[in-house]
DNA sequence: ATTTTTAATGAACACTGTTTATTATATTTG
DNA sequence: CAAATATAATAAACAGTGTTCATTAAAAAT
């Protein structure tokens, strides 16, 4: 008899009205402000239920965790129309820091909060959702070495490298730390530096591109 | 009369006594798990003393920030002694790296925390200490640009730039997300990835050091 | 129709930051 | 010195947090 498969079902659907509200709230009000005791009042259950559909709260921001991934990966995927592999690098760049920059509090879940990593901790799991779009930026560097770029250097290093000083760009400006210029022309700031970065990297090539200077 | 002296004198005394019993238990346990009550525990007076001394949790969280930027301050100014300006780079990018993972609480505080932000933007004041660490690495950064390093680019852009770079790099590593390599050499990757960088910006130059390739 | 399993909850526990009325102490004034 | 005033410290409360557990209601299996 098909109950269980119902049951099952049912389940599904519930943690995805739980996911959903929890989604909702925080975006509308952001996560520190976003209590379980609020998704359990806007799904109209009490608290104790959601801890029917996830163990605890780190288990419910992996889970959100999981779901801002599956959005950026196909916002970044997105550039595999590009032909030269360098000009599609560079494009995934801009795609990265406009998601950040749309998404603050997602990309907080996504890279920066603790909380959900911890979930992976004790079920001694690895972060699959960083190492694929990981796997992503590496598979367009490894385009561009073989293109001539980057210098055959060690293309899991160029990546991280790459991916650092996108992550550090992103976070100094969403956590308001480019406030201390004290004026209104911070994003500006973010792109000039983004330019500046992207000439250098191309730079590093035994093959230069002249036409591009 | 000496008395509004004296009085003042143990204000900062208490003052002192709060922000020591904080630091210790905020690197004893953690931000998450130290409160208010904790440090008023610590200190033998009442929760509600603290807010006698400190308008709220955001000030003293400011105030610990301050400190914070005092030692790094102090552990990156001792590169003056290094003679040639992009090695004084390097050695204050080092240097960075190893206040950060030695201090993650502290960075944590420093760079990534929003609540000490609030502080400065309710007193609409601007970020005092950012700016005059970023000033230091402005100044080294003038002198390699002097010294016929980064092509004449804009100072501020390229400083903007490298701080990007290593403050990604760290926050990459401290909030976990180097663990997703599975193994145990995230600090082999780090040290990898900076050499990378290191290099990379060397060569940003109209005059490249050939002896040093 | 009765037993068993499952889903949902109310209430509690041990916390959190913060405010306020009250008390104890110290300083100033008459 | 004694009375009045100003200051420092606190207990208690408020409104919130994540989480657990015994109890109840509903569905499924016997």
């Amino acid at each position: 008899m098909g109950v269980t498969q119902r049951k099952e079902r049912e389940r599904e659907e519930m943690r995805r009205r739980i996911l959903d509200a929890a989604l909702r709230l925080f975006l509308e009000q952001g996560f520190e402000k976003t209590s379980i005791r609020n998704i359990a009042e806007a799904i109209e259950y009490s608290p104790a239920t959601i801890y029917l559909y996830y163990k605890d709260k780190n288990e419910l921001l992996f889970a959100l965790h999981q779901e801002a991934f599956l959005k950026m990966m196909a916002e970044l995927g997105q550039v595999s129309t590009v032909e030269e592999p360098f000009e599609r690098l560079t494009e995934m760049g801009q795609k990265y820091i406009k998601y950040a920059l749309e998404n603050p509090e997602m990309y907080d879940l996504m890279f920066v909060m603790t909380a959900p990593m911890e979930t992976l901790d004790c079920r001694d799991e690895v972060w699959e959702d960083g190492l694929k779009s990981f796997c992503l930026l590496k598979t367009v560097v490894a385009q561009c070495s073989a293109a001539g770029y980057f210098n055959n250097q060690d293309v899991e290093t160029t990546s991280l490298t790459i991916w650092a000083y996108m992550h550090g760009l992103v976070t100094i400006y969403l956590k308001n730390r480019l406030n201390m210029f004290g004026d209104d022309r911070q994003l500006e700031r973010i792109n000039q530096s983004f330019r500046q970065f992207v000439d250098m990297i191309q730079k590093e090539t035994e093959h230069p591109i002249w036409e591009h200077r």
